[in-house]
DNA sequence: AATCTATACGAACGGTCGTATTATTAGTTT
DNA sequence: AAACTAATAATACGACCGTTCGTATAGATT
């Protein structure tokens, strides 16, 4: 069997494929309406070949997340630390992350807002699992606020702000999907612009 | 057969059984999880004497919706219109609808929000029914604000504050029910309180 | 008393779900 | 070339899904 840096390429290339299709049934339909059937369908291979990748639903939908997980940095994360710390900073997050949502990095919009609604009120290790990133993520948010008001170009409460710019993101994300227009993104830049400018010194 | 109101009794305190006990799970599990058979079983009722009540599960999550936008109307909209329109009327909004999912009026949070997300990104009947709940509900907001605008207690675009509020209660809304505290209630009333003062005249 | 209709029931249908077991293929190693 | 192993496939299972059907009951109408 062929390998590169240890991993076995064949079996791994079908995972990367299960998951990159994965995620995005999963941002439409949910991580419950994600089903191993429709999956090997969509395809082309084996419920069964499918299964044993995984050895359980959960386990598929714990490595969907992963797998969305990397994607969302890719798209949203990365390129805004790209960006020298501080306000600059602040304002590149939320540009990606609208970006993020209207370019339909995942076709239902954004993956994290599905899925987490979906196992908001539920138990299990996925919902622990969104729990972690959703920590993550605002621990983020929170950090990248933090450097702007340590350098002295915000004046706010890093957990406040953080707050609200996220609120504004996944109100437009859910404006967009819902109602098919792009006027939320517009509403949601236009908050972003005035709460930064009323915490700016 | 009895009859009040020209309406069956008997049929209809069953229907109304089944959609108390719709709503709650719907909230929880969504409109697709809220299975027929479960549902029948939960109540001590048969599976084919439910479904004859509504004749298609999309009949019934249709229902279900009707029957949610009920509880939300008395929870949270009645309340507010019973005080005087304007800034008061706009505070009091915010404070009932926190507390409509403060106090979990349905278990899982904010009904509306859970299966908004639910069946965002799809088709058909129950989608187009949740955009038209999704619409009427900003338009109220926007209308609640422009009778504080009108009134000179407030001077701001009606729709872009409604959007900002209404960001604050589901960020809030989520928050609470992914982590299980209520720190994110605190977060959107300061968030709200801010964000009225600044458009105070 | 006879008829009609609303309501509810049990049983069954074809499908799909997640999962387990067993077999087959393909690629590497010896 | 043979042996071994990872990857995929074939098949089957029981549980549950939404739905349909035929039937029983019970209250209302005539």
């Amino acid at each position: 069997m062929e390998k590169v840096d240890g991993r076995l390429v064949r079996g791994d290339q079908t995972r990367r494929a299960v998951l990159r299709r994965a995620v995005d049934i999963a941002s439409v339909d949910g991580l419950e309406g994600l089903s191993i059937g429709r999956l090997a369908t969509d395809l082309g291979i084996s419920k069964s070949g499918l299964f044993a990748h995984f050895g359980s639903k959960e386990e598929l939908q714990l490595a969907t997340i992963r797998a969305a997980r990397r994607i969302y940095a890719d798209a949203v994360v990365m390129p805004a630390l790209e960006v020298e710390p501080g306000l600059a900073r602040v304002r590149k997050l939320g540009e990606c992350w609208l970006d993020y949502s209207r370019r339909r990095i995942f076709p239902g919009g954004c993956f994290f807002q599905k899925v987490s609604h979906e196992y908001a009120a539920r138990g299990g290790a996925v919902h622990e699992a969104l729990v972690v990133v959703h920590r993550e993520w605002m621990d983020l948010m929170e950090n990248v606020v933090r450097e702007a008001v340590d350098r002295g170009e915000l004046d706010a409460d890093p957990a406040q702000l953080a707050f609200d710019l996220n609120a504004y993101y996944e109100a437009a994300n859910l404006a967009s999907i819902l109602h098919g227009d792009e006027s939320g993104y517009d509403q949601a830049s236009r908050s972003i612009r005035v709460r930064l400018e009323s915490a700016g010194r």
